[in-house]
DNA sequence: TTTGAGCGG
């Protein structure tokens, strides 16, 4: 076994780190648990910011596993750090395989009391209330080593007290894969139909007439300002999902006094609400996009290339904003970026460039992250 | 009410 492999299984990967948390405070506090070989909290290549995660490598695997057991959700900065097995493969962090989610836990149960109960259905990997200053949120999450181990807890826990509360206990599901589930809910049975587009010249009636072709309705609302004047949509509640569907699909698009009209499943505020801010955040997202453009990290570069020469390979792919490769002293650090005026081109030198060998050295290739 | 974030040299 080569050095690398044997205190690769002495790492632990320590998580939801304060910023401001240095090597030497982690060498200090883990210390305690045994001979440390060597820490690397995770810094941003270009601010040097703390990526708010680091490794901490033992010498001896027995003093990882006593640290593991011991200074997990400890306090450093006012903060609950996170200690895991360094996992290289992402694969079970990414999947949700054996991740469970735990909701309306009762306040007192903090990060230490969530994991020693839950430890009794199987190995965990990570565990985690979700907290505020304010304190618990109330929700949090378990991630067992295998699904079984999950399987027994949600058949254990769900619905149990805990502490003074009934606790659901069910598989995460993803904020995506849980909006997707809900929208497909709400639409296989909705009866309330929203309508808009139909102008200034509409009353309940008029509406009622046109819609009561697909059903029974129980209630048909135009909107009105404060003057009685129609504010260009309204609703109409039927008896049946059938009737509603079949109103969506017969009207959606058709025209009505002149103009298309719009009809759809009537959403909750909220839920309309949430489409909305999402929509807006994406469009800021591509408006900032379009202005900054899009950064590639570059690194692993030979010595012997600066910015003129990692300009040159890259300028074939777009337009560049910017080359940096970064320096100290006048040596090249190694690493560097380049600025292009959009995802597409970015996208293609990476794909192209990633890998490639320039000088000695294979170049490695990453987007940025982005922060704040 | 509440379905994270997260892996290097």
């Amino acid at each position: 076994m080569d050095i690398e492999a044997k205190y690769r299984m002495a790492s632990l990967y320590v998580g939801d780190l304060h910023a401001d948390v240095t090597e030497d405070l982690l060498f200090k506090k883990f210390s305690a648990a045994g001979p440390v070989l060597s820490i690397r909290i995770c810094r941003d290549v270009v601010t040097r910011r703390s990526l708010g995660y680091a490794y901490v490598n033992f010498l001896q695997l027995a003093d990882a596993q006593k640290a593991l057991d011991t200074m997990n959700f400890d306090m450093m900065k006012g903060r609950s750090i996170r200690l895991m097995w360094s996992q290289r493969d992402a694969h079970l962090r990414k999947s949700g395989v054996g991740n469970v989610f735990i909701k309306n836990l009762d306040k007192s149960i903090d990060n230490k009391t969530l994991h020693e109960h839950f430890s009794a259905f199987g190995k965990i990997l990570s565990s985690k209330v979700m907290s505020d200053d304010q304190g618990s949120k109330g929700y949090g999450f378990v991630h067992f080593q295998n699904q079984s181990a999950a399987d027994r807890a949600i058949e254990e826990m769900n619905g149990k007290l805990f502490k003074d509360c009934r606790v659901f206990v069910g598989r995460f599901k993803s904020r995506k894969d849980r909006e997707a589930e809900l929208r497909s809910k709400a639409s296989s049975a909705f009866t309330n139909v929203y309508i808009k587009n139909f102008g200034d010249h509409m009353d309940d009636e008029r509406l009622k007439e046109v819609f009561s072709k697909y059903g029974n309705t129980l209630s048909v609302k135009v909107m009105t300002d404060s003057s009685g004047k129609s504010k260009g949509f309204g609703f109409v509640s039927f008896d049946s999902h059938e009737a509603a569907k079949k109103a969506v699909e017969e009207m959606n698009g058709k025209a009505i006094n002149g103009q298309p009209i719009f009809v759809g499943r009537a959403q909750k505020k909220g839920e309309r609400q949430a489409e909305l801010k999402q929509m807006f955040e994406q469009m800021k997202k591509e408006r900032i996009r379009g202005r900054q453009g899009v950064k590639l990290y570059i690194k692993n570069l030979d010595d012997t290339i600066d910015d003129e020469k990692l300009r040159k390979e890259f300028s074939s792919f777009g337009s560049i904003s910017r080359v940096k490769v970064m320096q100290e002293e006048g040596q090249s650090k190694g690493f560097g970026l380049v600025c292009f005026s959009s995802s597409e081109e970015a996208t293609k030198a990476m794909a192209e460039m990633n890998g490639r060998i320039l000088g000695s050295k294979a170049l490695n290739i990453a987007l940025a992250q982005r922060h704040n």
